[in-house]
DNA sequence: GTTATTGTATTAAGTGATTAGTACAATAAC
DNA sequence: GTTATTGTACTAATCACTTAATACAATAAC
């Protein structure tokens, strides 16, 4: 995994959002063994304690467990996982309704954008 | 105006924000002379630098520009005013694109989830 | 039962950015 | 020409947050 990190965010926040997506999109299978944390830390080139930060809020989210000694794993529950992409995405659209709004934009016309931006992205 | 700032993110930049859809939305008119440095500083609460950052970034914009002594205004050119709305919005759009396709949403998903999300916000 | 590997807790240091204080500069108004 | 009002510049202090260092705890593996 490649790791590269923005200076103008907290590096634990970059990871949590990574690991997030990972696992969120099926990079980490569910059920499946994390790396150790001081694995992660060796690959990423940061300290053991930021890498541990991040995943305090991936289990808080509910999204890994941790076992004492065995490691961490990401959650058995598929549908848990489904449940945060949803509610991720959810969100994102939330937030992005209401900030067209303030542009005076109302839904009509923020679709009509949407469409009107077809073509300069990549793929999809 | 009433001023509420949260405390997650510097108050010079939600001043910045504040401001920018004020101009963007016609709530400050074209042309029109905004509140002094100090008088905005005190209307909000905080220190007149403060205040000055904050206008310096919408002047580095373009959507205002300062006259030593009378004080600052709106830009006449409501055309250019027009374009700063348009750009923002397009930025949102395409922040939330990359977004959701993370996320696996692909454009028609992303389209079907604004509109299974109507009803949800206020007016609109 | 010893050891190695894992997660966890606690404390301190560093770092950077925001905000405030204060003084300066320009000019419109009279 | 004086004054009041405006924007501007510079420096310093505060503050909060992130990161690092270090030590502790649990248990699987042998």
């Amino acid at each position: 995994m490649e790791w590269i990190f923005r200076p103008d965010a907290p590096i634990y926040t970059q990871l949590y959002e990574h690991l997030t997506l990972a696992i969120v999109s099926g990079t980490f299978p569910p059920g499946g063994r994390l790396p150790a944390v001081r694995e992660l830390a060796v690959d990423a080139g940061v300290n053991p304690n930021t890498v541990q930060r991040a995943l305090s809020e991936l289990e808080r989210d509910g999204l890994v467990y941790s076992q004492r000694t065995t490691g961490r794993y990401v959650t058995d529950d598929a549908e848990r996982i489904e449940q945060e992409r949803r509610k991720l995405a959810e969100g994102r659209a939330r937030d992005f309704l209401a900030a067209m709004q303030k542009l005076g934009y109302d839904r009509v016309q923020t679709v009509v954008l949407l469409e009107k931006m077809r073509g300069e992205r990549k793929e999809q």
